[in-house]
DNA sequence: CCTCCCGTTCCGCAGATCGGAACGTCCTCC
DNA sequence: GGAGGACGTTCCGATCTGCGGAACGGGAGG
């Protein structure tokens, strides 16, 4: 049987409404996903009302997957009647996501290199289709290792990493990207969907993006893109320091020490796969 | 307070058949947690049949499960048809996981001071119930930050940090560890039940573990619990070093530092909650 | 004491999920 | 070069899971 029976063939019929997305297909897995994204830095415990409220779930349906996420430990919750936080389980796997991805690896001594050479904060980051994930860092002094230790994802529109990386991805992928909002971070910060598109076409000719308290006042990054074995820019490595720091006439040198280190990484994933 | 009501007693209801279990209830939350856990350090990159057969589901309900992940970011699937490994999405929420535990915070200070004075590579480890989930890191060089960057978690039985919180868990919690299997890494490894509960019973009495290359040969470790504010051991705090870099007649002493760190740690968590 | 809000539990219906079976493709082995 | 096998993918109907409205219980506030 084969079928052609449903195809979509142009001519719309009946089909009422297959959503032939293709898309997802396990319809709990996208409420889960949903729940877990509640969860942020800033709300990093949740009551089940406010959940409710951010999901637009009814109260039992919430309360059902709150407590088979909590069951399974993606969730854990203080005593009985508390509020909800990401739980252990989540962390050792993300923990393992992280330790297989070729580029975490072979970026290992570059990244330090770099951070030797260019005397600032390196990050290295990957895309996951709207944010730059940072994966690794490395600051200049020992004492700084500390600070803000757990690794952050940050917006890709208004940092040089995620603009390093955005100016190489597909239309679509910007399109989407700006449908879902540039928000503004400081008055420097490119939240307007025409300048942004014109920023990455710089970026293009350059070869490396400049990030000017765009997402933090008073601080300045230069990041440049990373290529998989196909070609593709996945990921993007970045030094960052204040402002007075990093000169804007040292820009155009220390660039192209970014730039090497992020070719070198390119290269690294070419020949290792 | 509350209810006496129900409760166990003994009376037992009828209560028919209905799986009264509390236990989880999203069963295909279980599966695809299931599936998530096929992946380890070691089997960073899986097929679908290889997954068949860790899970022992179906070809065609492994798929969708696949699909489904993939879909929402927590696999990635190179190309068209090759292998899934854990996605980036997954790390992302494990980061956000792991910045909302007080103790990363807490400890942060605390670690690194415990690394200058020791001089010993520092590990802070949360309990999942099974093993020692390492959250937190620092190394006595600069130089050394890299080496196995990312945090691992380690089995319970036979490491510093394992042992210092296993031994105050609940009999519950060992036998239910021990039942999961004790296995050996090295000759040294402890994998007998009695002598597991005789070694817990002397970290107990003396307030602190060691490993003494039961998990890796030549690697020796120390390890305290650590308590949180209700007086539970949830986590513990190690140092460790090559053998011959920490000579047994330096033990009591270096133990001592240990000790007062981890309970440095535990206060920190009953004054700010 | 009454009221409101929140978390929890119940239960019957509906539609999501399951998995056997068939299909296509890329191997390897003969 | 053809047969056979291993693997991934798609399909579809029966079944059982997960849905969510409604009711319950308890705690805070008035």
């Amino acid at each position: 049987m084969i079928d052609h029976s449903g195809e979509d063939a142009g001519t719309g019929k009946l089909a009422g409404k297959p959503p032939r997305t293709g898309d997802e297909q396990l319809k709990s897995l996208v409420k889960l996903v949903k729940v877990l994204e509640c969860f942020s830095l800033s709300d990093r415990a949740l009551s089940l009302a406010e959940i409710c409220n951010r999901t637009g779930f009814p109260r039992s349906t919430t309360h059902r997957l709150l407590a088979s996420l909590r069951d399974v430990g993606f969730l854990e919750q203080g005593k009985e009647r508390d509020r909800y936080r990401l739980g252990l389980k989540l962390f050792a796997l993300g923990n393992t996501a992280l330790s297989s991805f070729d580029i975490h690896r072979e970026a290992a001594v570059t990244v330090n290199s770099l951070r030797r050479l260019a005397g600032h904060t390196v990050h290295l980051a990957m895309f996951d289709g709207f944010r730059a994930v940072v994966i690794r860092r490395a600051d200049p002094t020992v004492e700084n290792t500390t600070p803000s230790t757990f690794l952050e994802n940050a917006p890709a529109h208004c940092t040089s990493v995620g603009k390093a990386i955005l100016a190489w991805q597909s239309e679509e992928v910007i399109d989407r990207l700006i449908e879902a909002g540039l928000p503004k971070f400081t008055p420097d910060t490119i939240s307007d969907p025409v300048a942004l598109r014109e920023e990455l076409a710089i970026i293009r000719e350059r070869g490396y993006a400049i990030d000017d308290g765009e997402h933090l006042p008073g601080l300045r990054c230069i990041g440049a893109p990373i290529r998989n074995f196909q070609g593709q820019v996945i990921a993007g490595i970045s030094i960052s320091g204040p402002t007075w720091q990093m000169p804007k006439e040292n820009i155009p040198d220390l660039a192209k020490v970014v730039v090497y280190h992020a070719n070198q990484i390119t290269e690294n994933l070419a020949n290792n796969r």
